[in-house]
DNA sequence: CAGAATCCAGCCGGATACTG
DNA sequence: CAGTATCCGGCTGGATTCTG
């Protein structure tokens, strides 16, 4: 009985998790919060190019996840605190060595894709879907 | 002049990086991959759920990366053998730590997400786009 | 077996405008 | 300030069919 390459189970039920910390503005989020406490004009401003509806989905998904902590201080103006729950702060050590490896071979991946670009023999990888 | 909150160069180019790491499959083809080699049909049926379009267009972008090293066998019928570059496998220690992590708080989390549905007192979080 | 090509539904997510 | 609500274009990605 083939059990060689059967679906990994632990794959299968992590990529439910995954499937939120792979969303590149979780990760950004996580990656800013760090040890700190933010507010949310604070945190928008501090993740370029994210809009402000994907950054409330964002934090909403996250505090559901229990890795979010949010604070609503009951004064005017508002004012909404967020950091990084117990939880939260041991996967935001994981998230910053996965930061920190693209930012150390970014350089690498570059020089790859221009290499791979410059090679004909290939198919364009952008537009596998639509070309048109 | 308020530095404090400006964006984060590194997130910002980094950014580029990880929204190929962040992409599900990718994860999830980098960690089936690991040390060993696989083919094609191998990877597909590894990994639960994914369709031989993604397949296809994950390894042809993380070979682009030079993540995944792409071996033709001109044998009939084709055979074609998938395994990680040694840049690859510099970051499959760290998606690994990523994966155990979500096994290791899958618990957690499924624990948070329920106490968080249970109570009333907020939006329901899927479903923040398109109500009607 | 390892893909390429095509079709197309669904959701992602940006822009914008409005509230407590 | 910290959101919510609505509109909607575009890309993602599944299903299917067809080759060398």
């Amino acid at each position: 009985m083939e059990l060689a390459d059967a679906p990994d189970p632990r794959l299968c039920h992590a990529r439910h998790i995954l499937d939120r910390v792979g969303d590149k503005w979780s990760i950004s989020v996580i990656y800013s919060l760090g040890a700190t406490t933010l507010r949310f004009t604070e945190l928008r401003r501090a993740i370029d190019g994210i809009s402000q509806r994907m950054l409330t989905s964002t934090l909403r998904t996250l505090e559901r996840d229990g890795l979010v902590e949010r604070t609503v201080h009951p004064v005017v103006p508002p004012r909404v605190d967020y950091r990084l729950t117990k939880l939260g702060l041991t996967l935001s050590e994981t998230v910053c060595a996965l930061m920190n490896w693209a930012v150390d071979h970014s350089g690498e991946i570059d020089e790859a894709r221009a290499a791979y670009d410059r090679r004909a023999d290939h198919q364009p990888v952008s537009a596998p879907a639509h070309p048109r």
